[in-house]
DNA sequence: TTGCGTGCAAAGGTTTTGCATGGCA
DNA sequence: TGCCATGCAAAACCTTTGCACGCAA
């Protein structure tokens, strides 16, 4: 006998605001922080388990951006399949995350399954690199801020 | 003017040690385990502050695996130049992280490079997805452990 | 009324930091 | 001797969890 699942008001809240978010990512605090600045008071442990339940249904995705920052989370609309297919790309020198659709990017996923019998998952997987703004401002100094 | 480095025991131990791990993948506490276990005390401090050091010199890579895990360092050669380019594969349900060489996965960085303005880097960057073992095993059960 | 979802606070794990001490140059 | 690197403990950080209460069904 499945459990009874119960509708909440902060449930409704929260994914109002996620829907609203279409197409860019959050952490739980910007959640956390949007609701405070309205004066609407839920708790970041119920924010994270209402992510985390989205998540595991599959109606936003979690990425992890690097060990320091939090989770970032994201909503890509109701059929966030193969059509919506994109990758992400972090620059490691500003901190930039990139969206990115292209079509040959998506031929890794054919190659790495057949070539390898890895079956990626391009909404988890982060490239890592240097963004081209950071690239070409940096193109004759190799200098690093160093303490 | 340059501040003096001073040579210390400890970044001797630590270096040759991971030396020795050459091609595969150890986290901090780890390195620590390591000593402990010979009766070698060196602080976990100096380890990360050690670790990062290496790190920022290009003689290590760090990666990130999920958020609720160590960092993983891996040291792969004195020249961890193109020639042993490799990346990294993280099967999201064994957890298993597979090294893969491959050309083809290569003339990523040269596509995104020209045609996207973005430089990869190939060491950071962690492919997600479901290896071949997995893939098969589960080939026709849809069952994740639920609780 | 039943029991799920919430909120608070405390705990969890990894990594960083302050400060006094040890040891390299 | 000067001052960098170390070690310890405490702190920081994000996230999860225990437990009592409120609220949906």
């Amino acid at each position: 006998m499945p459990k009874t699942v119960y509708k909440t008001k902060q449930q409704d809240l929260l994914f109002n605001y996620i829907t609203t978010m279409k197409g860019s990512h959050f952490t739980a605090e910007d959640v956390r922080i949007h609701f405070e600045e309205r004066n609407i008071s839920i708790g970041i442990a119920t924010i994270y388990r209402q992510l985390e339940k989205l998540v595991s249904e599959g109606k936003i995705q979690k990425y992890f951006i690097d060990e320091h920052s939090a989770a970032c989370f994201e909503y890509d609309g109701e059929n966030c399949n193969a059509e919506s297919e994109h990758f992400h790309l972090k620059c490691e020198q500003c901190g930039k995350l990139i969206h990115l659709e292209c079509e040959e990017l998506s031929e890794l996923g054919g190659h790495l399954k057949n070539e390898h019998g890895f079956t990626l998952n391009p909404l988890r997987t982060v490239f890592y690199g240097i963004c081209k703004d950071c690239a070409s401002s940096t193109k004759n100094t190799v200098c690093k801020t160093e303490s």
